[in-house]
DNA sequence: CATGAATGAGTGTTCATTCAT
DNA sequence: TATGAATGAACACTCATTCAT
């Protein structure tokens, strides 16, 4: 079985130029193949075939098939999370941040399907039994969690656990972003932000409800 | 890649009896191999060792690899089904009916481990893309979506589509589960479960925050 | 690379049968290969062909390369000490016992050259550095080591170290096959085997040269 | 496979200089390399390391991995024969310069290990079947074949078949050879090799035994 | 001369599936 | 109905060799 992500540590950054280019190309058929085959069915045949170098190539810029796996989720990964968090520390308050922060994720997945996709794909794999992407992979999840805590601490949230907190958030988060894939003109309907804000409030905030 | 489960619909009931008990030695088998050994890395002569039967006799019960787990995937989430929707019908209004469907569904989850993160595994293979389980499987669902609508009609629920609601509980629904997975002391934690119940109240209910 | 004969041991026997048979022609049709294509020459897929087997098929009788090897070994190399002792224990003295082994040895490796050069590619792997044969493999070797020990014991053979004396054994040995390997008229050449018992008793006996 | 060492012929001395240093590097290199991971497991890639070459620079040397191997092999063998050779000639008489060239032998072997590894490494490939080092690959042997013959000549061996004769002096000083690398301290006792000078001598001379 | 990225044929091994018994 | 030996396509990975720079 392909192996889960083990450590949560991305990796150090290669250089771009032309040897980072080619490994770029790699990842993304890999991606591409990935959304379409699904991550076991993946083969390096496959990809080498897509990224059109030949099969011993992709040995040179990753050293196994879970290696390019691995290597293909950071790349994605940190690209949805910087564009996650981008213009988060502007913003004031836990659940503000938290409402923006579903929006940039919403832009980015629609924009970047099937690196979305991909990203998912890869974190399935750690949500299986017990433990939750936001338990295990707390590196990955860091800027969600610190905005978390910090709510917790000033009373502007919900009196549950971080993780129950956390999970809530991607759990809502995952399916308004479900929703907008298929139905991506109420990207656009303020009433359907007004409820889907509403919502999250509702879930994450201090409030009462009678 | 083993298939997704796709046709959503339910395989005829087979008789009991000897032919039945195999049936379920095997389906059982399958479940327990799979969750240590993933879904992809399930091989059919082990399914084949821990049900004490030969390989070929797979074949006589289920015409392939994919058609197990599809069976499997069934038996264990119709059994889930069936005791999430235990007592539901004796309960008034929407809101409450999920409440308690939860309260249900965490018992289940916790009572047979198994078969709970077999279906999960299971269903994490449809919800990659832009589809949702909710919505290619709403057969399955089909008795939270009953709900929903009914909420809806009623003016119970927000005012957002139900796919949105529907997987909003099932994403609330698996934080909750996740963590009861490995705390399960909170189980018996009264404020736990009012924040939790406060939770879903003010995501999925049809009220106004400031 | 191929690993060496590591632990000296011969494997149990295999039930005769039809296993048996297809085993035994696996192993021949490896035996055969190698003697042509060398040891690390060897491919499944050729020995598959040649046994007319499916590739897997020799999965189901060999878990590995290595193993078909080490087994092909065992079975050349049993026949041929079976071979080499026959009668022995009916000769008296340590000298005509090599002698009539040695004799033994050709005529076995004569009528049977392919085992015997797959033997001895084998057992060339054991050799290269400090240790030989006759130290490492002392189980394979034990027949000849205890003619050897019995024979110093009783003063009839020349005073060196009991490897040493095994080792200018088997060297000359291996000298008289090479040659009669390709002079195999020879066989039949009285002078020629009394010049080569005189040689053995020579080297190996308690004699004194002026 | 890697082939035998074909044609027994030297190659042409390369000049020395800058060519012929880097030349020797990467035999050097490569004779490291393949006693550690033999003759089969050593590869272009762990030679260029090694040698501190690049990869392609192996091919401005050598044609081939054969060939670097056959030219590490006769790098080796020459400097082995030199040294075996040496003093030979001031020597009178057949059996004395067998003698001498043995003691030499063990001592470039000790003093040589890689190199004389190497090289047995390189001759085990040529013997296995009905052919042997010593018919060939003549021209390495030439020097103790002139030996041989000409103690045939002049009645001093017995009478066998000169290969005979030159392969059993290479079995007995294999054996001796093989005791000395794990045992270097006998390499000091009289007795020892007053014992193996008789055995060679009771073996290869005219001498009649009882 | 020297490099090392790129190649692709080849390897050993696995495993879902079949079928003669 | 049940078996399990046999199959063979598919797989991840290696490495000697080439060639543009």
């Amino acid at each position: 079985m392909i192996q889960g992500l083990d450590n949560g540590q991305a990796p150090e950054k290669v250089d771009a130029g032309d040897r980072g280019d080619k490994r770029i190309a790699i990842i993304e058929a890999a991606v591409n193949t990935a959304c379409q085959v699904g991550l076991e069915g993946l083969s390096m045949a496959e990809v080498a075939d897509r990224a059109k170098v030949a099969k011993g190539t992709l040995y040179l810029y990753f050293t196994s098939k879970d290696q390019l796996i691995q290597d293909a989720f950071w790349h994605c990964h940190e690209e949805n999370v910087a564009a996650c968090d981008k213009g988060l520390d502007a913003i004031a308050g836990a659940l503000p941040k938290l409402l923006q922060r579903l929006r940039n994720a919403v832009n980015w997945a629609l924009r970047n399907r099937e690196k979305g996709q991909f990203e998912r794909m890869c974190l399935a794999k750690s949500q299986y039994g017990a433990t939750t992407r936001y338990q295990n992979q707390h590196l990955q999840f860091k800027s969600v969690d610190r905005i978390i805590r910090d709510g917790l601490d000033k009373g502007e949230l919900r009196l549950l656990p971080s993780p129950v907190l956390g999970e809530m958030f991607f759990g809502i988060g995952g399916a308004v972003l479900y929703y907008l894939l298929s139905n991506p003109e109420a990207l656009e309907d303020e009433c359907f932000w007004d409820q889907v804000d509403a919502g999250i409030t509702g879930c994450l905030g201090r409030v009462s409800v009678d």
